[in-house]
RNA sequence: GCUGAUGUAGCUCAGUGGUAGAGCACUCCCUUGGUAAGGGAGAGGUCAUGGGUUCAAGCCCCAUCAUCAGCUCCA
């Protein structure tokens, strides 16, 4: 151990210490007082060869547990002994990493708090995650609220015994024995899973509980201040629902109180702008019990914005080269197992319904529709491409677990379009999807997006229709387009239609929530399935390619994340009232009414308060309901012909002539302005 | 579909086996007001649905439906 190693610090000092220091000593030697706060510690080997990758295809499960050991830059304890040349970052409690690490170290806490109260429980396993950390837990008997409490209670017990985490290692085949001997399956497999016969597993003990982990943790539970068991929820083992279902119990955890307060008036601030909370607040929509879940019913309030949006994608699809057609809700059956639906789909399909010697099935898609009206008539190259646009109905089968509000529903209406084109077009009409739903979002309110390029899983062909090398073919058609317009993208694969592949445009709310809605596929399938042709310069019959595209997606899932994104305050253009008037007493409401009119000849949906309350009731209801502007009128105002205007999130901006409110307003209508 | 929780007035929610409650909203009356709640009175409920236990059920038990948090699956 006197061999001497080199620990490069971030002011760009060297120290030369003995191998096996730690960089809790490192911290020590600079101060004590650093020592106290510095919670973990980032090393990066200076010298080493490159991490050995173990194998390429990692599972979600694998890289769950290698991530630390993979990353050239790792996050280690600050008692884990230094034996080679490496800088050293000494992380304080406001590292991100570190909050991880905090997280982990609770989920720990929480499983030492578990297994003291409920010795029979049997362990999963407990990592952090974007918010907190969970354990799942494998019990007969489930967790009651009281329980919650109960684990939290003596969690602080744990903590107050300020254990420290220590890492140890043991022979693989006896921490095998160990938990065999005691029934933890779910340890078992993770030590088979992760670790090779003959290797040394990690444990890591605070107290008398002891956990298989590659950690890092905090130094010790002590440091695990400000936290909460915030829920219970069910959880499959290894993610299979056929397998037994698990506890998975929630927390969190902080650094401080503060911190924890902090997220909980954080995640009441995201409850205040649920759509589904909002929808009932601003009487947009609803679902009712009688009619069956995942079924929309659009309130006016909710109706007339709908109706603005659709409006617009209408005329912007017509503008852009589109033809607009409808087709019909249910088709019948042999249309569906022609285009595959109901062979690749029919899981997620409503069952079929008989009428006279026919059967029907209601529509998932629209795209069989669109290609029956293609196919009524001859199709020449000159007529290509054939860009049909649709708001189409469609009803899918969803599990009934899995709805949620407008975002996740049975019935729906997508903004659908299919595109015949020849495959030398489909570069061309991918780019223009592409920037058709860049404009889209940026009508809508929406800066920043992040582009997916989903391909097959060819392990899995069996859930997707064509041979490997059509499906190469439309890949790199999709990925020539997207370098084409120098657009960044994650390839996922597994993830494609069962058709073909596709662009899934998904966009960054303002609280940074990423939301699935526009979406460009390619298709080479269904033109052969249906044998559509069109005939080409030379004469011959030739197979034109599709593209499927959908930009608000789902208008419901659309609406849905917009309520949340403006938090139900809709820009003008979009918003149900767009003008309140409060008369300050009765004697003003005839003025009122005139100044009614003239905002309504501009095109404007305005609301008259005439109801017998104070002005200060009425204008607070108005400002409840979101309403951009108000606009008072007393004995002032009327005389001058002026409104006294009261714009939403400013307040009270004074009097001004009715003329130059009208001018505003109009502009901010016609520009359909994304803020007010 | 699975695990857990929840379902009481239009909305938000109290109500631990003995005659259904509050606030807001609604209707009427008084009040006629300068930038987020004026005062009073009234009306409104098969306690999700269907069974069961009990002298007696909003409350206890079972089933179904719906909602919520997750899991799984997806626009």
């Amino acid at each position: 151990m006197s061999e001497q190693i080199k620990i490069h610090l971030p002011d760009g000092s060297i120290r030369e210490v003995p191998s096996g220091t730690t960089p809790l000593d490192i911290a020590t030697s600079i101060s004590p007082r650093l020592a106290a706060v510095v919670v973990v510690a980032r090393i990066k080997a200076l010298h080493a060869a490159a991490p050995a990758s173990t194998t390429d295809e990692t599972t979600s499960e694998d890289a769950m547990y290698a991530a630390h050991d993979a990353a050239a830059e790792k996050i280690v304890d600050l008692r884990h002994p230094l034996t080679e040349d490496v800088s050293l970052e000494l992380l304080k409690e406001t590292d991100p990493d570190a909050l991880k690490v905090l997280r982990h170290s609770a989920a720990h806490v929480m499983a030492t708090a578990i297994t003291e109260l409920y010795p029979e429980v049997k362990l999963g396993h407990g990592p952090a995650t974007d918010s907190g950390f969970f354990y799942d837990i494998y019990r007969e008997k489930p967790f009651t609220p009281d329980d919650l409490s109960a684990i939290e209670q003596r969690m602080a017990d744990v903590v107050q015994r300020d254990e420290p985490f220590l890492r140890s290692y043991e022979p693989r085949e006896q921490a095998l024995a160990d938990y065999a001997e005691h029934g933890e399956f779910m340890k078992q497999h993770f030590i088979e899973k992760f670790t090779q016969p003959g290797e040394e597993v990690s444990l890591y003990k605070n107290g008398a509980f002891t956990d298989f982990c590659r950690g890092p943790h905090v130094p010790s539970t002590g440091r695990v201040k400000a936290y909460k068991v915030t829920t219970i929820a069910g959880a499959y083992w290894l993610g299979d629902e056929k397998n037994p279902q698990l506890q998975r119990v929630y927390g969190t955890a902080f650094y401080n109180q503060k911190d924890l307060d902090a997220h909980f008036k954080h995640l009441e601030e995201i409850k205040a702008r649920d759509h589904r909370v909002l929808g009932k607040q601003l009487d947009l929509f609803s679902i009712q019990e009688l009619a069956g879940s995942g079924l929309i019913f659009w309130h006016p309030n909710g109706a007339i914005i709908r109706k603005t949006m659709e409006d617009w994608m209408r005329d912007e699809c017509l503008r852009r080269g589109y033809d607009l057609v409808v087709t019909p809700h249910v088709m019948r059956r042999e249309l569906w197992q022609i285009s595959g639906h109901e062979g690749f789909y029919g899981q997620n399909m409503y069952a079929p319904m008989e009428l006279d010697d026919a059967e029907y099935r209601l529509k998932p898609m629209n795209c069989p529709g669109h290609i029956l009206i293609y196919k009524n008539s001859p199709k020449s190259y000159r007529d290509l491409p054939v860009r049909y646009a649709e708001l189409g109905n469609v009803y899918r089968y969803e599990r009934s677990g899995t709805m949620h509000g407008l975002l996740r529903v049975r019935g729906f209406t997508q903004d659908d379009a299919h595109i015949f084109c020849t495959p030398a077009q489909i570069e061309d009409e991918v780019v223009a999807c592409v920037e058709f739903a860049e404009e889209v979002l940026h009508k809508f309110g929406f800066n920043e997006f992040k582009v997916e390029l989903s391909t097959w899983d060819p392990n899995d062909a069996k859930h997707y229709v064509g041979d490997p090398k059509d499906w190469e073919l439309a890949v790199n058609g999709l990925k020539t387009a997207l370098n084409r317009k120098n657009i960044p993208y994650k390839e996922i694969p597994g993830e494609a239609a069962f058709y073909g592949p596709k662009i899934d445009v998904k966009l960054v709310d303002v609280l940074g929530r990423l939301w699935q809605l526009s979406t460009v596929q390619f298709d080479f399938n269904l033109p052969r399935r249906f044998e559509l042709e069109y005939t080409g310069e030379d004469g011959e019959k030739h197979q034109p390619v599709m593209v499927h595209r959908a930009l608000f997606g789902s208008v419901e899932r659309f609406f849905g994340v917009l309520i949340e994104h403006y938090a139900g305050a809709f820009p003008l253009w979009l918003a149900p009232i767009q003008i309140g008037l409060v008369p300050i007493s009765e004697k003003h409401t005839a003025y009122a009414e005139t100044v009614k009119k003239e905002l309504e000849a501009i095109g404007l949906r305005v609301t008259l308060d005439a109801r017998n309350e104070k002005m200060n009731a009425k204008i607070r209801d108005l400002t409840l309901q979101k309403v951009p502007f108000v606009l008072i009128m007393g004995d002032k105002e009327a005389e001058a012909k002026a409104v006294s205007v009261r714009t939403r999130g400013k307040g009270d901006e004074g009097s001004t002539p009715l003329a130059d409110f009208l001018a505003r307003a109009k502009n901010l209508l016609e520009t359909k302005a994304a803020t007010l």
